[in-house]
DNA sequence: AAATTATTTAAGCAAAGACTTAAATTAATG
DNA sequence: CATTAATTTAAGTCTTTGCTTAAATAATTT
């Protein structure tokens, strides 16, 4: 890649250094933060975070139905929270519970706020 | 697929239909949200936000120099963010300057805190 | 008018995501 | 102890995403 792809006169140069200053100060945090909210992008993965809010727990199969998905697809999702630490589980006889963690209840929280207040369109 | 996956003599019927029917009622609402949220959730289209909150305007190759990115990489992500209503653009010239829309000032808001009160991590 | 500049559009490709089905694991039960 | 049940893991497929390079547009300058 060229080193400059702006070449106008009318360029800010200051404004160029100062944009690429600000954005690797933050570089760090974006990435974090772009790794938790494409987890969160996700239609099916909000839907559980969502409804796990109310229910307290609830197993693969639960979700399974709830979701009309089969159990190895909500399987998958679950294990990607649950490595990101959305979610915990504990294992009672052969079922394993799901429930929220408080991890990331501050970043849910705006979400959950938009899905509920504006149901028809946010 | 089958219409029921738990059938353990444990399940809570009453929950499932409670928790189908509480999904059913935001359903919309989260297919708007992730929507959007898909879009936040890449690191590059996150900066573009994150830096034209405070500039103002930028031009599609003032934003290649900042990101250090091709001309028509960037030039795409642009035409999402414009699709979507988290930007606009103008034209002056031959040179196309995007700034931010309020549509979405609400959604952003809480992440641009984050970005900037946790730089190291969130 | 020809050449240059800023940007978009398009086509192609590689990597990531989200599902499917089948097999493996682990615990409970007859 | 063999079977059933709940879940995970794995492998395969299909779609989406984000880049690349090249070509097309459109405005400016010479």
């Amino acid at each position: 890649m060229k080193e400059t792809n702006c070449i106008r006169k009318e360029a800010d140069v200051d404004q160029i250094r100062r944009c690429i200053t600000r954005i690797s100060e933050v570089e760090e945090a974006v990435d974090t933060l772009t790794d938790k909210l494409s987890l969160v992008s996700n239609a099916t993965r909000l839907k559980i975070l969502f409804v796990l809010q109310t229910e307290e727990r609830l197993c693969v199969c639960d979700l399974s139905d709830i979701l009309n998905m089969t159990i190895p697809a909500v399987s998958q999702h679950l294990r990607k929270l649950k490595d990101r630490d959305f979610v915990k589980s504990e294992k009672e006889g052969q079922t394993i519970f799901y429930s929220l963690r408080n991890d990331h209840r501050e970043l849910l929280a705006p979400f959950f706020n938009l899905i509920k207040h504006q149901p028809e369109a946010i």
